[in-house]
RNA sequence: GCGCCCGUAGCUCAAUUGGAUAGAGUAUCUGACUUCGAAUCAGAGGGUUAUGGGUUCGAGUCCCGUCGGGCGUACCA
């Protein structure tokens, strides 16, 4: 609200200045006090415009921007930046604001109702759902909060890949484990089956459902039916630990289904008849390279059956269908090889491939002990969600993915995480919230009663302190806008924390209440109710929670 | 070899997406509870942002090279 009073104050300048001149100069807190409260590049970005250098233009603005009520001081600074320092007055006016707003603050139209897929997880439904899986769900899911709240119409998917190889060795590595149940020796259990207990769980659910009858089936109904079962409880599995971890997926899709419903025959079709389709080795190639990808890959195979990438353009293909107008999808670091036929197979069916973003998550790495812990289905050595939960709690998981910014590798060490789960930052800011509510409510025993907060009990917060605080949670829309935008929630992790760290400062320094200062009192009560209730917007936008004690 | 990503304090990470003197936590050292919650606060030390160039008013951020690390480079998914 107050840069946008300045953005305009600026830009009727320029008008006056009667020269052409770009308006994409930005206006920021500087990082440093002393140059005020705002400063503007908008001189050193209109130099050349202007044919003036950027302090004699800054000169010449400065003098017609101060005579203006809402700068109780210009300066020049620097290469020429415009520094602005702001009454008070203007800044509790925008606290009232935002006090008006009430637990909508921050909400914003910025999205104009743009249908946004966002497609994240995915992983395979042969394991319950780990570590990575983890930073993938905090990541989308926080990025959908995100997005809802700043005006768009986002959705959570999750591909299930429930058709291909690595499902039918699920269903023989069951098997295998429902033999061993029975009293069979299964010998050495093969290298390349799946190895985690979880499958050992799954097959004494078998057994106590159903005995041995499963033996005397024909193999292929055999499999088939342990396969069902199989994909069945991972899925549920799989929901359980989402829901655990505050997720919720709006729309589960299969790839079964997606074959049942011919979607392999469609892209083949379409493929051929943009002719980007050739013959080779008795295989049938995308000529991908043509689109810019490193080489050309195989669509069916010299065996007749078809690659995973088929599936997965019908899959695409279904996004742009539904009316999606931009379509996120969250990858782990293994896929980026894989960003370029996927790019090239949307460019060749002719849909518009900049819409679609490709969030690389990168990896997670596991420590123990100090030493790295190699993680892998197959092996069944891996952390689970459902451990994670367990040993460091939801919230503290969930602060911690989100906090890291996806193109950085992280490093996650399991001792640390559960030693120290106490010293973990997510705890600072819940107990900046607690405090408050520990504060509010001695006020009230005190009978204190701050009652409906108005304009005139705001103007009772005069000090540079609390003119800081009131900045910083002014930053807080535009900063969820350029979330959206960038794709980065892990913006708001640390904005929320400095906002934390920024109450507690100033409780250590002034003290709320204060029986001899009623007025004051009700001031800064009135404050800091307004700090609790931005805390607890960004909280909740990371579905992490706000308890009122600790 | 080629391609993509990463490299910031001893360690884990930030840095308003190109802004001014690169900041937090942790670890080390020193202080602050008879008090609205010490899961907190104040202070000290710790940096050639891997490295060499370039682009411009201005670079941790963009471009090129080099050195390290990760991942990919399947008729697996």
């Amino acid at each position: 609200m107050v840069k946008l009073k300045i953005y305009k104050k600026i830009i009727s300048v320029l008008d006056d200045l009667g020269f052409e001149y770009n308006d994409s100069f930005s206006i920021e807190l500087p990082n440093n006090k002393k140059f005020g409260d705002y400063s503007s590049n908008v001189a050193m970005v209109n130099s050349k415009n202007s044919k003036m250098n950027p302090r004699k233009l800054a000169e010449t603005m400065k003098k017609r921007l101060e005579k203006n009520d809402i700068f109780s001081e210009v300066t020049i600074a620097g290469p020429g930046f415009l520094n602005f320092k702001i009454s008070h007055r203007l800044f509790q006016k925008a606290l009232y604001d935002i006090e008006k707003q009430k637990e909508h603050y921050g909400r914003t139209d910025y999205g104009k109702g743009k249908k946004i897929l966002i497609e994240f997880i995915s992983a395979n439904p042969t394991g319950p759902l780990n570590i990575v899986s983890a930073r993938a769900a905090s990541y989308g899911d926080t990025l959908y909060r995100i997005m809802k709240y700043t005006g768009y119409q986002p959705m959570r998917e999750f591909y299930i890949n429930d058709a291909g190889n690595q499902v039918d060795i699920l269903a023989e590595s069951l098997e295998l484990r429902y033999r061993e149940k029975l009293g069979e020796s299964i010998g050495e259990f093969p290298l390349d089956a799946y190895h985690g207990d979880y499958l050992k769980d799954l097959a004494q659910e078998l057994v106590d459902a159903e005995g041995s009858k499963l033996i005397h089936f024909s193999e292929k109904g055999r499999l088939s039916k342990l396969k069902n079962f199989a994909l069945t409880r991972m899925h549920e599995i799989q929901t359980n630990s989402l829901d655990k971890f505050g997720v919720k997926i709006d729309s589960w899709i299969s790839e079964k289904t997606l074959r049942k419903q011919g979607i392999v025959e469609e892209v083949m079709s379409y493929l051929t008849e943009a002719n980007v389709t050739y013959e080779k080795d008795e295989a049938i190639w995308f000529e991908s390279s043509k689109i810019g990808d490193e080489k050309d890959r195989v669509l069916m195979k010299a065996d007749g059956t078809f690659t995973y990438f088929v599936p997965d353009i019908g899959y695409h293909i279904t996004k742009f269908q539904r009316g999606f107008e931009k379509l996120i999808d969250v990858l782990g670091p293994d896929h980026h090889g894989y960003i370029a036929r996927l790019k090239a197979s949307i460019e060749a069916l002719k849909y518009d491939s900049s819409k679609l973003d490709i969030v690389i998550l990168q990896q997670v790495n596991l420590f123990e002990n100090g030493e790295q812990v190699k993680m892998s289905k197959r092996s069944g050595k891996f952390i689970t969600m459902d451990e994670l939960i367990a040993d460091v709690g939801k919230d503290a998981a969930r602060y911690f993915f989100i906090s890291r910014k996806s193109s950085s590798h992280l490093n996650f060490d399991l001792e640390l995480a559960r030693k120290k789960s106490a010293e973990n930052p997510v705890y600072y800011i819940q107990y900046a919230y607690a405090r408050i509510s520990s504060i509010l409510k001695k006020a009230k025993k005190e009978k204190i009663k701050i009652g409906k907060i108005s304009l005139s009990v705001l103007e009772g917060l005069n000090n540079d302190d609390e003119i800081e605080i009131i900045k910083k949670m002014l930053e807080l829309p535009n900063l969820l806008n350029s979330i959206s935008e960038s794709l980065e929630p892990s913006r708001l992790a640390t904005y929320v924390y400095e906002l934390a760290a920024e109450f507690h400062k100033y409780y250590q320094k002034y003290s709320i209440i204060d029986s001899e200062n009623i007025e004051l009192s009700k001031s800064r009560l009135a404050f800091i109710t307004i700090i609790q209730r931005v805390i607890k917007i960004c909280l909740n936008l990371m579905a992490i929670s706000t308890p009122e004690k600790m």
